[in-house]
RNA sequence: CGCGGGAUAGAGCAGCCAGGUAGCUCGUCAGGCUCAUAACCUGAAGGUCAACGGUUCAAAUCCGUUUCCCGCAA
């Protein structure tokens, strides 16, 4: 089965690795084209490049795949039996999805028809979701709306922050697409049609997003520090500085005569401050121009007291 | 070479310009005092001054190179 492998990030580069290790004959990779990043707007290379170079396997980046009769006629080439897609950041335009024999199939990381989009992981945890799990679907023209192959739940714990919850979805999504793999080799494929009424989204994050509102529930603001790890995370100003906050904890605070955004209390724990409903515990942060530390290495440091106002 | 900030004890910083014993505030630990402590008193531990090289009798400090960290932007 000649399959033509489509991602960009590291949650796409852990299933590539697996089929490599699962011995299935990837016969290219198809990745966003390098990029400049990050501070000095070094040129990034896709991981999947390099781990598709590795295995000596061809690699395509085209800049968009629309009306690209080029990146066709090479895919075509390869006789691809099956397309596997996983967080690659592109639709795939009609031309495409009729390319392979079988179809073209995608890990997605949520409960589809639930959150549908490019940050399912987040948004779960931002709605403070108890669990998600992993989908397979059949790739249609529409963004995450295609049949359903696999699905599995999984808890969400407590603990779970996006980068701990992607990890384990990473390992869910290994087990899904080797179980596809093999129903399509057995000829076994049941689909499924998504209950487009249930549809939820999940956008990219933005900066501006990460922005704490005081006036929202411990529990809200909570799920934010959990869901928007490691960007942009949950964050305030502390004297003009981006504060960011990386580890909470909702505090039942039983009597608030304080305002949203005040610091009640600062403890070895860390610093516990009054929102809309209950107090959050802010037990690590990470200040501009600083390493990460724990809270209370940082109100040691700068002499935050009870009453602060965030 | 996209723009800018930074690295000195666990944290926050001073010292650098003008080279001369590694300092301050806080935290930590131990003891004391106290009905009591986030108070007070006494003491202790904790450092490769990011790294390497140069200048010098002498470098945290001056000169050069490198590494790492942070914000913006994408």
């Amino acid at each position: 089965m000649n399959i033509i492998f489509f991602g960009s990030d590291d949650f796409a580069e852990a299933h590539l690795k697996s089929l490599f290790d699962g011995g299935h004959k990837v016969v290219a990779c198809v990745t966003q084209p390098d990029r400049p990043k990050d501070r000095g707007l070094k040129m990034v290379v896709s991981p999947i490049k390099e781990l598709a170079l590795a295995h000596h396997i061809a690699v395509l980046q085209p800049a968009s795949l629309k009306e690209n009769k080029e990146i066709i006629a090479e895919l075509k080439a390869f006789k691809p039996d099956v397309f596997i897609v996983v967080s690659y950041g592109q639709l795939l335009p009609k031309e495409i999805l009729e390319l392979p024999y079988f179809g073209a199939f995608n890990v997605h990381p949520s409960l589809l028809p639930k959150y549908r989009g490019a940050a399912p992981i987040n948004w779960a945890l931002i709605n403070g979701e108890t669990q998600t799990g992993v989908t397979v679907i059949r790739l249609n023209i529409s963004l995450d709306a295609g049949d359903i192959i696999k699905q599995k739940a999984m808890p969400i714990d407590p603990e779970d922050n996006a980068v701990t919850l992607r990890e384990k979805l990473i390992d869910l999504g290994n087990e899904q697409l080797k179980e596809t793999l093999k129903a399509i080799d057995d000829g076994m494929v049941r689909l499924t049609t998504q209950d487009a009424t249930k549809a939820t989204k999940a956008p990219k994050l933005t900066k501006e997003f990460g922005k704490i509102d005081w006036n929202s529930s411990a529990v809200d603001i909570h799920n934010k520090v959990r869901g928007l790890q490691p960007w942009p995370c949950a964050y305030t100003y502390y004297q003009e500085k981006l504060f960011k906050i990386l580890t909470s904890e909702v505090i039942p605070a039983l009597n608030p005569n304080h305002k949203p955004g005040e610091v009640l209390e600062i403890s070895k724990n860390g610093i516990l401050v009054q929102t809309a409903k209950e107090a959050i515990l802010i037990k690590s942060v990470h200040l501009e121009n600083a390493n990460p530390m724990d809270a209370h290495s940082f109100t040691v440091g700068h002499k935050l007291q009870p009453g602060f106002q965030f």
